[in-house]
DNA sequence: ATGTCAGCGCCCCGCTGA
């Protein structure tokens, strides 16, 4: 089963693109980040009519999270535990069940912290920390689970063209890569690290100054496996071509492939 | 050095967030 990842930058937008691309990638389960839109305003019909289950969970204006999938759902849970008073729609959680056993996904949206002298930093480090408490207990059922979406991380220098720029940046600093890092060790394979130590292999590109055709990218939409879904990785990529489409995402998918 | 885009409120532009 094929499992992606996209931040769509808004789905009014971005309809036919995704629907575009869903189509011709036809992922069993696709995870979006940042919707932009109100759950009552979500376009549910075209995704219905290609087959896919619909489960969103947005706010007015800004983020916004919505898991597809072929199969139904056994389970959705919306918000990332820990805040009774974080209003923003940054997380969904869907369990599929398959003829390999139940598959649970996470559908991240993580805040960008930046500027970092603001309270969105401090945010960001607090919202990694719930993640990290939610990832824990979600791993001690041993389920094949995975946790993937906009991390807003760049994790190491070669996940970016020119790391020198990012420094200081919310999506570079130590504390967010620290995080990043402690959260993976709790026993999660990041997908695309697993196979590939390339460098150039990025998920993002700014509209600005021209970062697509100077392939001024980072890399910050993650895929992170359970034991249980590791042991089932068969593939894994990036649909860095979605980036050349006309009225394109700054972001592109990043899909894994599990056995059956 | 600069370069963008989406959505909102509200009036066809200026703001916010990224």
């Amino acid at each position: 089963m094929k499992i992606a990842t996209w931040n769509i930058n808004g789905v009014k937008a971005r309809i036919d693109t995704v629907l575009d691309w869903l189509k011709s990638e036809s992922p069993d389960i696709a995870c979006f980040q940042e919707i932009k839109s109100v759950d009552e305003n979500f376009p549910r019909e075209p995704f219905e009519d290609l087959g896919y289950n619909v489960a969103t969970h947005g706010q007015k204006g800004f983020n916004g999270v919505a898991l597809l999938s072929k199969r139904p759902f056994d389970e959705v849970l919306t918000r990332l535990p820990g805040d009774e008073n974080d209003e923003q729609a940054r997380y969904i959680e869907g369990v599929m069940s398959t003829e390999s056993g139940v598959v649970r996904v996470g559908c991240l949206y993580l805040p960008n912290g930046n500027p970092v002298e603001s309270e969105k930093f401090p945010y960001k480090l607090a919202w990694m920390e719930r993640l990290h408490a939610h990832a824990r207990q979600r791993l001690d059922l041993e389920e094949a689970f995975l946790l993937v979406g906009d991390y807003n991380v760049i994790p190491d220098p070669i996940d970016a063209k020119s790391p020198e720029r990012w420094v200081g940046d919310a999506l570079f600093r130590p504390e967010s890569r620290r995080a990043f890092r402690a959260l993976a060790n709790l026993g999660f394979t990041e997908a695309v690290r697993s196979v590939n130590d390339d460098a150039g292999v990025f998920t993002f590109w700014d509209y600005q100054a021209g970062a697509w055709q100077k392939d001024e990218g980072i890399r910050i939409d993650h895929i992170l496996m359970s034991p249980q879904a590791a042991d089932r990785f068969e593939s894994c990529g990036i649909d860095r071509f979605v980036r050349g489409w006309e009225k394109p995402s700054d972001h592109v998918p990043v899909w894994v492939r599990l056995a059956a």
